[in-house]
DNA sequence: AACTATTGATAAGG
DNA sequence: TCCTTATCAATAGTT
């Protein structure tokens, strides 16, 4: 974000990748510490480097890592109704706690998918509405730019083989006239070089439409 | 960060707070799936707001939050020789499917939402626009049908509303009437039995636009 | 929910 | 790793 702008996708360069770890993971730490304050929100951030090196934060000196994921793991069972502390869950009893957070999910699901609308009543419908056209603006959204970031990708993987070609072309040409110097007569003629221009042309031009990564764009409401 | 500094301190405002919240939440997201991206990085963020809802991310689509607190825990197992059991994840085996299935499900629904496309390909977005879209027409169909039902539902009551008063003030006339006859002069005149009807007729009229049902159609794309 | 003026974060380079 | 700086990104306040 800075001198120019980067693709996120994993920094090939070790070194680079590295200093990049340390500049974010400083930064995201700030904006934890920085939400948790403002917004006098719990905060818990871990973070283990692709070197195994764990990094974590904790929201308050009293609230530690631990008390965090110890109220996470609560919160799955907190959320249908019982306020009995966890070391009370087990067995049967958490399997039965589970067991219902997925029956609520699946019907959650099934609602979203306009397949079942068994207990929903109008206001519940408004909200589905406004929650499923949230989403679909968003995955269209990510979808196109998806789309724009491999059609670039592909756009630069192509130049870069033109320009190949190129230089391959040059040297085959530089060779073949020393050959034909040398040998009077070549059984690789310069035309069977210049030939296979317009086949790799086909493959890779920017402009060709015929790509078969058809992907389709299908625009908010054409 | 904008506009002007603030100072890092709990916002006093509730609900410019909560507003800073969903921001910075957002933003912080969006640093950790950058940051576990860029530099391979396995990223577990927990958040709690003020209010006790939680929000989470974790950063790849074989590694859950779970796996992410499961390998900090192991960490410290590692670091140090405490053999105390961490009872967080007491009963664990027994529902683990449980608990997959549940995170699974979880994951689909905030892929529905728009909310996390982690794990979802370009393929995958296009099925879930669709899915999305089916959903959405069907939610709207139902939608409309019950406010139909609901609207003749509340046009037959008010007929059916309506001749009972007729009644009722008919019988009320003949009442009166013989009442008068008997009486001479009455506490009850004609005037007033009259003069509920556009009473009666302001909380019942088909034409009535008031009605405090507001229930907006919201039909697709005015 | 948008907008936009600012502040903040950070990529590249030393 | 730290510093600098040009540039990009996040967001505070406003509408």
């Amino acid at each position: 974000m800075a001198r120019q702008k980067i693709k996120i996708k994993k920094i090939d360069n070790a070194t680079a990748r590295q200093v990049t770890f340390s500049k974010r993971r400083r930064g995201i730490f700030k904006k934890a510490e920085e939400l948790s304050v403002l917004c006098d929100a719990e905060v818990g951030l871990i973070i283990f480097s692709a070197t195994g090196k764990l990094y974590e934060y904790g929201s308050s000196k009293y609230v530690r890592m631990k008390d965090i994921i110890t109220r996470y793991n609560q919160h799955f069972q907190h959320m249908s109704k019982s306020n009995k502390p966890l070391q009370e869950f087990q067995g049967e009893n958490l399997s039965a706690e589970l067991q219902k957070e997925v029956a609520d999910k699946t019907q959650q699901l099934r609602g979203m998918k306009g397949e079942d609308f068994e207990g929903i009543n109008l206001k519940g419908l408004q909200e589905l509405e406004k929650t499923l056209e949230t989403g679909l603006k968003r995955v269209m959204e990510m979808k196109e730019k998806r789309i724009v970031n491999e059609i670039s990708t592909l756009q630069i993987k192509g130049i870069k083989l033109e320009e190949q070609n190129k230089h391959l072309k040059q040297k085959m040409a530089m060779l073949c006239n020393r050959k034909n110097l040398i040998l009077g007569d070549s059984d690789i003629t310069m035309q069977e070089i210049v030939s296979s221009e317009s086949m790799n042309n086909s493959g890779l031009s920017l402009e060709d439409d015929s790509s078969d990564t058809s992907l389709k764009l299908g625009l908010p409401y054409p």
